[in-house]
DNA sequence: GCTTGACTTAGAGTGCGCTCTAAGCTGTAG
DNA sequence: CTACAGCTTAGAGCGCACTCTAAGTCAAGC
């Protein structure tokens, strides 16, 4: 697979993989007779794991520990364990504070949408009905 | 109340608020006699409102928007209730994804978690359990 | 042979949200 | 009077994570 499909398939552009392979985020791509980066399926396992290192906000340096400690082998899953779920613990403060507030944008949604309703009253659009929200999602945090 | 006490209460820097102001997300305060900024507590509250904002990851340009239409008074109130609407929206969906992800980084801690105790417990070396994985994998990254 | 297009590299540039600097002024304490 | 903290301004600088540029190579298709 060559750098443009990977890009496609993972949805990085091949400017941001070929960054990533510079500093150490993805293995050194093996090259074709012309140079050309030529990829396992593979890598597709590592790119979707660390798109959610990114997306639950861990920075690059600390990918980058959990991608020399992954490097270094099996020897070295306690401390990867343990960079997780530290990761884990600074991801759930987040999340909880966003749901917090979120409660209280409803809040001042429910007002606006009360004096606008006022205002507005005889020509009665259906307005968004804000839903009790929160499903479950207490497991969170 | 200067800036220096503002600053205090609120947890921005000095820098911070003066920014703030300078960019028109807080509006010019009044000076005291050697022209330093004095402020009313009633700023207070539109500083954690701003907070909240922030928060939920609304860039600046956004919120310049909402201050403004603020300034402008209540016949803006329908379309500001529409901006905080459609960036609730926005927070929504990031927030469920980083809850899956949380659930992801779950289930690798207890792999991880499991083959160091089994290393404890037996001194098996467990190798990589390169674990089935992989659920629903919606299109991430 | 020539064109095309995707690739190669090192390194510069971008956008965001601050964060700090420099140079100077003011009010109060000792 | 002097020292000092804390304020003022415009503007430069920073850290992050890309994102793009320039100049060049290569293989395939016409």
């Amino acid at each position: 697979m060559k750098i443009g499909d990977l890009a496609k398939r993972t949805g990085l552009s091949p400017h941001t993989i070929r960054y990533y392979e510079r500093i150490g985020l993805l293995p050194f791509a093996s090259r074709d007779r012309s140079k050309q980066r030529d990829y396992d399926a593979s890598i597709l396992t590592w790119i979707e794991f660390l798109g959610r290192l990114r997306t639950t906000g861990m920075p690059i340096r600390e990918m980058l520990r959990y991608a020399e400690l992954r490097r270094r082998g099996a020897s070295t899953d306690a401390e990867r364990c343990k960079l997780l779920e530290a990761h884990r613990a600074q991801v759930a403060a987040p999340v909880a504070e966003l749901q917090a507030c979120l409660l209280v944008l409803d809040t001042k949604i429910a007002g606006y949408a009360g004096s606008t309703q006022r205002m507005n009253d005889h020509d009665d659009k259906p307005k968004r009905t804000r839903k009790p929200l929160r499903p479950g999602l207490s497991r969170a945090v």
